[in-house]
DNA sequence: ATGACTCAGGAACTGAGA
């Protein structure tokens, strides 16, 4: 079974790239971030006509999750627990079932808290825990589990083409990478990181002064997998080559292989 | 030294992104 993230900078402008992406790659699930719209204007059926089950939860202008599934949701839930008040559009859980039982997934977009010394990072570390409280929760269920999506954070200096450029960056201080620790010792095991100790591993390529030709990039992009996931695991990469295409996001996608079978 | 690019919203620009 292969289970992908993607964020795409705005479905619509992406929805071409999207559908070759799907035609080559073939996940049987896909998290996206960015989809940059409300639900209404999400191009569902263009999915939908693909054999993909569609759950959305956007928002005006920016941010918004979505999940393509070619198994049916048994359950979605959206926004992350911990915060009433946050109206944002970056956390959509769902739960499939397949033939070995089911498989729990979570499309999210962390927030990306610049600049460090305003409320906007204060809202990133405070998400992270939330993060982590759900994570705490859900990994009491022993299931496979995704944690899919646009992490917002640099986990090493090895992910990063350049990594005193981003010293002082949200992505990176250290109280950030603090959280993200925090979090994946709950028990969750990077998946690129589980296969490859390999540098220039990238997710992300700035649109601007040629970052992508230069491959100065960085990896922020990450899908963390429960112990019963990470047990199924056979493979990830990162489909890099879609940076290349015409009008791209300024993300690729990442996919794991797990030993489930589908359907 | 500086700016550099791409989106949405809404009709010239700003905010957001990372």
């Amino acid at each position: 079974m292969l289970i992908a993230t993607w964020n795409v900078n705005s479905i619509r402008q992406r929805l071409d790239s999207a559908l070759a992406w799907l035609a080559e790659r073939s996940p049987d699930i896909v998290c996206l971030q960015e989809i940059k719209c409300v639900d209404e204007a999400f191009p569902r059926e263009a999915f939908e006509g693909l054999g993909y089950n569609v759950a959305v939860h956007g928002q005006k202008g920016f941010n918004g999750v979505a999940l393509l599934s070619k198994l049916p949701f048994d359950e979605v839930s959206s926004g992350l627990m911990g915060d009433e008040a946050d109206v944002q559009a970056r956390f959509l859980e769902a739960l499939v079932s397949t033939k070995a039982g089911v498989v729990r997934v979570v499309s999210l977009y962390l927030p990306n808290g610049n600049p460090p010394d305003t409320e906007k990072y204060t809202y990133k570390i405070k998400w992270m825990e939330r993060l982590t409280r759900f994570a705490h929760e859900r990994l009491k269920l022993e299931e496979p589990l995704l944690l899919a999506g646009d992490f917002n954070v640099i986990p090493a200096a090895a992910d990063a083409r350049n990594p005193a450029a981003w010293a002082a960056d949200a992505l990176f201080l250290p109280q950030t990478r603090e959280k993200y620790l925090t979090l994946t010792n709950l028990g969750l095991t990077d998946a690129i990181r589980a296969v490859s100790d390999a540098s220039y591993l990238y997710t992300f390529w700035d649109y601007q002064a040629g970052a992508w030709q230069k491959n100065n990039g960085i990896r922020i992009d990450h899908i963390l997998l429960s112990p019963q996931a990470a047990d199924r695991l056979r493979g990830a990469g990162i489909d890099k080559h879609v940076r290349a295409w015409e009008k791209p996001s300024d993300h690729v996608p990442v996919y794991v292989d797990l030993a489930i079978e589908g359907r």
